[in-house]
DNA sequence: TTGAAAGCGCTAACAA
DNA sequence: TTGTTAGCGCTTTCAA
């Protein structure tokens, strides 16, 4: 089998040559044309474009301490739930930091939080990426720690929450008003025993979106009492917490802190030959795919995550730009994508 | 609000001048640590150590002409659909890559074919990426034939179909076995009249999907005629094709390729009364989340995608390697994950 | 407005 | 086995 190797590409000195200037007349036709006379400019972009010319990254880079690459680590999927916020999140992201001329370094780390500090570390010693999206930003995850001891530029999605010592920029989601959207919604169709199923308590997520249920219903003045459950992540213990819950507290209606909750809940009405949308009301957490193509469709939150895109970038252009500005904190607001289910 | 800039991290130099030996040394301690002796080695080992040294990658790129960066397009998600192959590909690649010494870099491009070749172009030209994983070779996309032209590395996701000019490497997974199994596991169950809903015939994968049902029916003597319908890949035309079909053709169970179809399907019987897996069986293709979350569980031909990852990655190093090695294609066979609707 | 010189940090080739 | 020299392609001074 025949192997053709790549012809070298064209460099700088190649484009001034055919333009017949110095290479710094390139450069600067390129990063500052306001210096080049216009005819000079043109004479210079012919010739790049008659080269095909594009400048070397990694001799760009190296000069300019730079390399246009954001940094995030991509932890596996999650089979068996209904969880695919971040996959769609990468999707805009990818979007909207091309738009601004980053690409983003995608790398994996073991599971072991050392580990994946010091994927995080290679990365940055080796100035291979400009700066990192960091998206656990759960209490007592050591990264948004360590990464701001280590002076790395980073964008948070999710708040600091109770870190009262962070100075970094972030973007998150408000999942109490996105709760509170849902629960309202319930309340307004005529809802008064509204469950809540939500995630252990010592996620600050499950509880931020667990305070949202509360919020809505105590507004109306409805007791929450005996309407809670706390439990994994997974379709099974939806489907058991949903049991116990319709056997003890006989709610009208389910909200859950996730899409794959909501499924378990969908299990057991199945289970029991109820309706789901007409015997009993259920709302999600996520608007996955499983929500929009399941019958009947699954009412669930709907992070804005297109926008999280846009601000992560924007808060990413900040720190990086001359001088460094640390942009505030940004809180985005959900949307209910309303279906049968409730 | 105080901005701290980073430090700049030690170079080579730095590690030299602490280990008392030149910098040629320290370099080869890294890359070629066998020329050391013993005791040099570990003094400079000490001083990488101390100081936290790790190369700067961006002078390693410059000289080496090699960036260690594996590009991957990456399009917008498809929302409304069950499909999320490419995100769980990517997951796994990004794992195996990750092992080999080499990171995943995401871009988009625009919807056009002269933008997304433009998008390649710019990585190519620019020495951005070693090398690209290309994952929609269906016919006429000409993205592998430009990639060729321009000498360009790259490893496909999906075989070359019939473009006898392709002489690059490939892994595919095999679409017409995964039907095979799926429409094998139906026969075997007792069905006779079993249905096919999958694309329209202009997708060389739906064409091959197809196949391995005709297959395995004719393999069984068993008519095919008026069983089957193509349409477009979204829940609606699977509840359209599935209707017709069960008022046309009486089928007892549906084969689809894809479970976006198979939800179309289940739609159907749902609107009719019908169980699923009791009155009729539905198998759908991709193993998606979906499948795996709703109740009744979706049986579903699973690719085996970590496989995927790692065959083209181990091409990959081929194709960087001195001499670069074309390996053959690899065709890889997908499993049946067995659940309640079939 | 353009050009010359220097050097970012690294490794390949060669010399000692 | 270790060190010296040179240069990858670019941009940042600074000088013309």
């Amino acid at each position: 089998m025949t192997i053709r190797y790549p012809v070298a590409p064209p460099t700088l000195a190649d484009v001034a040559e055919r333009a017949g200037v110095s290479r710094q007349t390139v450069s600067n036709a390129i990063n500052n044309p306001d210096l080049l006379r216009a005819d000079t400019l043109t004479r210079v972009q012919e010739a790049i474009d008659e080269l095909g010319y594009s400048p070397n990254r990694a001799a760009r880079n190296l000069r300019t301490r730079a390399s246009h690459l954001i940094g995030l680590k991509f932890s596996p999927a999650q089979e068996g739930t209904a969880n695919a916020a971040m996959d769609r999140f990468v999707h805009s992201l990818v979007e909207t930091a091309g738009g601004a001329g980053y690409h983003i370094l995608l790398f994996a780390v073991g599971e072991e939080d050392d580990e994946a500090l010091r994927g995080y570390d290679d990365l940055l010693r080796s100035t291979a990426v400009d700066a990192f999206i960091v998206t656990d930003t759960y209490l007592g995850n050591p990264q948004a720690t360590w990464l701001r001891q280590r002076r790395a530029p980073f964008v948070a999605f999710g708040r600091p929450w109770d870190d009262d010592a962070a100075d970094h920029p972030w973007v998150d989601v408000d999942g109490a008003a996105g709760v509170d959207l849902a629960t309202t919604h319930l309340l307004d169709r005529g809802h008064e025993r509204i469950a809540w199923i939500g995630w252990r308590k010592d996620s600050r997520i499950g509880e931020d979106r667990r305070s949202g249920w509360t919020r809505a219903m105590h507004g109306r003045h409805l007791s929450t009492t005996g309407l809670a459950s706390r439990t994994e992540d997974t379709v099974s213990s939806g489907r058991e917490a949903s049991a116990v819950l319709l056997d003890e507290a006989s709610p009208s209606a389910f909200v859950c802190a996730s899409d794959t909750l909501a499924m378990g809940v969908l299990h057991t009405l199945r289970d029991r030959g109820l309706q789901p949308g007409q015997d009993i009301s259920v709302v999600g957490f996520d608007d996955s795919q499983v929500a929009q193509v399941i019958q009947p469709g699954l009412t669930s939150v709907r992070q804005p995550l297109e926008e999280v895109a846009v601000e992560v970038v924007r808060a990413l252009e900040g720190l990086l730009g001359h001088p460094p500005v640390v942009s505030p904190g940004v809180l985005l607001t959900p949307t209910l994508a309303v279906r049968e289910t409730g």
